[in-house]
DNA sequence: GTCTATACCCGGATAGAC
DNA sequence: GTCTATCCGGGTATAGAC
């Protein structure tokens, strides 16, 4: 695990490259798309052999889940940056869709790769799998932390995480798709769903709620545990 | 258009064996998998030429479209059989989800096609895409007619029908995903699906709730209009 | 450990002869 | 309508240079 670079501390010539190759494809993935994109183009671009393009990087699509590293950690700078401390429920709310929606704006044609393998279960590197899952996480804890508030009850912080994390990726499912003219139809999407979200929240913890409340508890207990592995 | 069928009647040689590479290649998709099934497995299995089989189907996933149509017409079948007209609100959504949930039931592992193209809107072989549209409004035309009921407020009922549908879809990539025995999970979160559906109904028919009412159809307003190409 | 070059396998898709 | 041959690109493998 731990390499010659522990005495060095700069980046090694090996991370240049690296870094030269990811970012080199990931220039040609938002101007050509991912599948109209090769390993060979990519190793031609960045003045590499093929073989050592795949030296770095074992797959075309572990370049995709560098780049979703690399996004996050971006995410979590830009909306922490933009957090005020007394911003209210919707505020925040609007803050993590706007900063997303910013960060992802140039890289729409990329985006289809990362819903690509959704529905293959067996493939580990998915939006749901296992490769993806500390990304998941900490994406997920951005949501959650969202409802970190004392209007909201207790049990239902975490539900409503998910519920506003899954929803953030049909927001985004739709962005993929939308080609009105600088994304305008998304953007007023995103208003209304933070505008619906901001404002279920007190209908759903209003007593009058109590039973749709714990009906959609009971939902979510059966999203909550770890995926299996199918045989 | 028309061809010289048109006085045949019958089944000319030609539908035959594409019927023929259809069932084929699903017996496969079944056995197998999508992915880990070949072009090449299928023509053998079918005991035709790889060009042959091309002929009649221009891709793979021309495949899982034939199979798409054909579960469309299948549910439609199933679902009308079982519908009794004194049915309420909650058995009438029941009904829908357990019957598709029967027929998809064995086709788990070919299920992952279908949503295997859904971030790619350049792709027309999409759930999303104007390949399926003609399916695609069919099967929410079933999920919109759940809600013509005296109960359900006319402005409502569209809405609720796509959210419904938008919802099964969610529970259907869960269902490929569920590797507990028997997918017994999935039967679960049917289960829960249901009753809450039902539940939410009144509440959000419930002048109560006019304000969040009227955001959702400001926000199913974004989703409605038919979608246009990305050049 | 970093990289080139090259040949190869596999599978989706196509061309063109018959 | 059916075949054979071919292309294309993701991915692997190997042999070797520095």
């Amino acid at each position: 695990m731990f390499k010659s670079q522990l005495k060095t501390g700069k980046a090694s010539k090996g991370e240049e490259t690296r870094q030269h190759v990811l970012d080199t494809a990931l220039a040609l993935f938002r101007r050509r798309g991912f599948a109209r994109t090769t390993m060979r183009d990519i190793a031609d671009a960045a003045g590499l052999s093929l073989g050592a393009a795949y030296h770095y990087f074992p797959s075309k699509e572990a370049l995709v889940m560098a780049y979703y590293e690399w996004m996050q950690a971006e995410h979590e700078g830009l909306a922490e940056a933009r957090r005020s401390p007394d911003a209210d429920l919707k505020s925040r709310i609007a803050i993590l869709f706007a900063t997303k929606l910013e960060l992802l704006r140039r890289d729409r044609k990329l985006l289809g790769a990362l819903f690509g393998n959704l529905g293959d279960p067996t493939h580990p590197l998915s939006i749901f799998g296992r490769e993806a899952s500390d990304i998941r996480e900490r994406s997920l804890a951005q949501f959650t932390a969202v409802f970190a508030d004392p209007a909201v009850p207790e049990e239902l912080r975490t539900v409503l995480g998910r519920l506003l994390w899954i929803t953030h990726l049909g927001v985004f499912l739709f962005f993929i798709h939308d080609a009105s003219p600088k994304q305008a139809r998304t953007f007023a999407l995103v208003d209304a769903v933070v505008d619906l979200a901001a404002s279920a929240v007190p209908l759903i913890s209003h007593p009058f709620a109590g039973p749709v409340r714990r009906r959609i508890l009971d939902l979510m207990s059966y999203l909550d545990r770890p995926r299996e592995v199918t045989a």
